[in-house]
DNA sequence: GGTAAGCCTGTACCCAGGTACCGGATGCAA
DNA sequence: TTGCATCCGGTACCTGGGTACAGGCTTACC
């Protein structure tokens, strides 16, 4: 029962090698058991654990955030507390916040094509067309532009 | 007509003073005519076109970006080439398929609260729970997460 | 003309999330 | 046992968008 060698993890995985290497360095990914002559031999379900953590990062969970999720997720089954259910509820807070925020880009990006403006600088200056640059770069001072 | 220093302006703009010298190196800010001494003198016009290129960042342009939009913008001023119009149309989609992508993401993460799911391997090992993360972390190959 | 604030250049560093390269050791099959 | 693929640890580098610091010059005001 030698367990799964890194590549074959990290082609499961659909992940480069050495981000398995990062991964255990960030604490996301146990360390496993190695060979005696060092090499590193996963258990499968490292395989399940890399899929969750691509996951959670599409659901917009930073590494740390999901480093810390895994590790309180495990031993704590049936306590309501502040788990993932909390976290994820927080989660969807910020994710509508940047569905609204990117929809009145799309719509001042609409408005610019709309109007037919073609010069920047231009627009910003003189009010001939219907974009408030000056007013988005004023009224949006820490809209977190990720 | 001495112009204004740096410190003014980029009070003005509401941005570091080193980000006046960062996006001269990056070509986004001309370079300023010097007092004597060695002193950057600008013209008012460059706080406009920091809060232009603020603006373009906040409509999802990067700097390279937004870089081309105002090297390009000014000196063509009617042909209807591929300018801004094209530029603003092309990042309109992509701006529409990130909300898609993070509409996806919203109702996942709703999906998780409702279902009252707490462990994140857990539910991607058994069928525990109605969230898809396997299929989530297939099913996006290459959606542009950022 | 003195002094303090402000600005200069250059370089280094920060964040996240990886990726690449190196020289050497291992694993495995023929 | 030989030979090649793979893996090891360590370190350096990458992108994007800045920010900070050091050491020295300029400007402005009294």
């Amino acid at each position: 029962m030698s367990g799964l060698r890194s590549s074959q993890v990290a082609d499961a995985a659909g992940v480069n090698l050495q981000t398995l290497r990062y991964y255990e360095r960030r604490g996301l990914l146990a360390e496993p058991d190695r060979s005696l002559g060092g090499h590193r031999l996963y258990p499968a379900e490292a395989v399940t654990v890399l899929k969750v953590i691509k996951a959670a990062q599409r659901l917009g969970f930073t590494l740390d955030e999901v480093a810390d999720l895994l590790a309180t997720g495990g031993h704590r089954h049936g306590r309501p507390d502040a788990g993932l259910q909390e976290r994820a509820k927080t989660k969807l807070v910020e994710v509508e916040a940047k569905i609204a925020d990117l929809q009145v880009i799309a719509s001042t990006l609409r408005a610019a094509v709309a109007a037919g403006c073609d010069d920047l600088v231009a627009c910003a200056g003189q009010q001939c067309c219907p974009i408030p640059f000056a007013t988005i770069a004023l009224g949006a001072p820490d809209a977190d532009p990720r």
